[in-house]
DNA sequence: CGCCGAGTTGAACTGAATCAAGAAACGTGG
DNA sequence: CCACGTTTCTTGATTCAGTTCAACTCGGCG
């Protein structure tokens, strides 16, 4: 629970009670390597906040599993599109490593917006920080070739470089495997 | 003002003095076609909600125009990471079309959100609207080809089809200039 | 009338995908 | 702790979608 409290109050302050409140409906979870969080084309009601693992989202495009997203400790594991309109998605999460999560259910999360405008705010500033990610992403992953991708990512995250496997990690840098494997070598 | 207000009590409905001073914060603007909204590489202070027209958010890659948002009635025409974290980005905003704009600033909205719980959920709801939408491009950027790309735009976005020039959309949809019009030309 | 921006068309080129085989690493049970 | 099968990764050959470069057409408009 460390992990969390520190993100949360790096975003805002809350008054005691209301951050008790926000803790209580963090529910305690462990999971095992290959796990399946969310299943796929399944409505998302929870957000997964990683305390400790290595999380991937994912669906299936024209039978071939593409990797969307992968988060890791600190970061939230969620189905953007499906947690935030409450409707299906071909999205699921995947853990990749064994690990800890917290998970916030919408239902509660909702009371605690209405009932506590920090948690509002704070809601607002989650959500600010991941579409500021996600356009980031988008940036790179648009306009640059695959090495430059790949060079990105060295320097932005250098440890999903040894921590995912492969084909996975290509998936997410949107290319082959058989490029990666061969930018990898060139490097 | 019109569909400003319709834009918004469509997501949250607000107490009446409340949403008049959410109003009295929004600045009415006119622009002329090709003006410049948002200076390339400078911070952005305001979002600007589209009352009538058209316009795009850009920026230079390797001394290219990319264009890398096209909004137009109802929507907002924003530089997300700018506005949101408060520091320079590359990507400017034109107006493709003569239009009326209304300009929210940021510090303006950020008293309202303190002051208003109901304006901070608005808020939160806006950017999570957002995020949903800038997901669903990177899908379609992402794992479509080209002419994929260009009829889930027509089905989407048929104005854009009549009222972007050329060169804009397919630089829009990730694509050349001539690709596009080889697309078109098969359809 | 002739220029200019916007769009089209053609031909050559290229980055990356796909198809196909092996090599290496991994873990599970004997 | 080794042997075997499975998954993960590498390497090579071929193909293809889309880019680039270049020339040409079309429709205004000063």
């Amino acid at each position: 629970m460390k992990k969390f409290l520190e993100t949360i109050s790096g975003l805002v302050g809350l008054p005691p009670q209301c951050e008790a409140e926000l803790l209580s409906i963090a529910k305690f979870r462990e999971v095992a390597k290959g796990e399946i969080i969310l299943k796929v084309n399944s409505v998302s009601s929870s957000a997964y906040y990683i305390e400790q693992g290595l999380t991937r989202t994912f669906y299936y495009k024209d039978g071939k599993d593409v990797t969307d997203w992968i988060s890791t400790e600190g970061e939230f594991a969620i189905s953007i599109i499906s947690f935030l309109s409450n409707l299906p998605d071909r999205r699921g999460i995947e853990a990749l490593e064994a690990g800890v999560l917290y998970e916030l259910q919408r239902t509660d999360l909702e009371l605690l917006y209405h009932k506590y405008h920090e948690i509002e705010r704070l809601g607002r500033l989650l959500v600010s920080q991941g579409i500021i990610q996600l356009q980031q992403r988008f940036d790179e992953l648009h306009f640059s070739t695959a090495r430059e991708r790949y060079q990105e990512l060295m320097a932005e995250k250098p440890a999903f470089i040894q921590r995912v496997p492969l084909g996975i990690l290509a998936s997410f840098l949107g290319m082959s495997q058989e490029t990666l494997s061969r930018i990898r070598a060139q490097i």
